[in-house]
DNA sequence: GCGATATATATCGGCAGCCGATATATCCTG
DNA sequence: CAGGATATATCGGCTGCCGATATATATCGC
């Protein structure tokens, strides 16, 4: 979108790492844990961010086991990765704050609620001063 | 990616119109403005998301205006696109938490700072959140 | 033992969405 | 008159997500 601005998909495989290393069907259901059933990364998306990751240097592949028969392999954050992420939900947080106070800067401006039709309250006199 | 799930262009453009009626020229000023320089909407992004916003019925077309030979076509937030929004922006406050509180306990896995190899100062209280 | 499900990897084609380039038109400043 | 800001709109290309598909092993129920 803007100079890099990481896909959502990206983030939450970033996230799912943060804590501790995982291998790939782990982040999976990691992610759709820590965000409470709402986010379902698909297998034919994991991989493409994973090798895009991978690329950037903001993953790396931490080791490789052989669980009962199955190949586990695991992916860490490196430094730059933890980073990336910190920044990135900076400016998610700093978006989701602005949206919410131009919300309420916006049902200011219009009677919303119209409890009785008589005279309006003052407006709310110094709310949402700042506004960054 | 879930759901629906809007896009970043889309989320900024109904975060631009949040306040007031805007018109396309206008939204891409202020989505600039609102992020502090970081993001730069392009031309050629704007009218796909705004057809699309319009199609989904998240905004509708507020009134045109002829400034100085200039069309000028304001767009505003239906009830449906408020709620929408709002929603959204819950959720990514809610991922950029969850990302800030696995970074800080991936840290705590492993010895980070190092700044001096003999006792390491309690860690900082409760800074983390500065930087910005 | 066999089929279904879960675990675990990987690839490919299609489609949606963002961007750069381009086009048109008016107004202002130098 | 040239250049830039304002203001609209379109199109081709590339990136990225998803659904489908393939392969392989372990487990559970029947």
């Amino acid at each position: 979108m803007t100079a890099k601005s990481m896909t959502r998909a990206a983030f939450f495989v970033l996230t799912a790492l943060a804590d501790q290393p995982r291998h790939g069907y782990g982040i999976l259901r990691e992610v759709e844990e820590l965000s409470d059933g709402e986010v379902l990364l698909r297998v034919g998306t994991l991989y493409g961010v994973l090798d895009r990751l991978t690329a950037d240097g903001l993953i790396v592949l931490d080791r490789e086991e052989v669980q009962q028969g199955r190949l586990r392999r695991y992916y860490r954050l490196t430094d730059d990765g933890v980073a990336t992420l910190d920044a990135e939900a900076e400016r998610m947080a700093a978006g989701a704050g602005a949206a919410k106070r131009r919300i309420a800067e916006g049902r200011a401006a219009h009677p919303a609620p119209r409890t009785s039709p008589g005279h309006v309250p003052p407006a709310a006199p110094g709310l949402a001063g700042g506004h960054a």
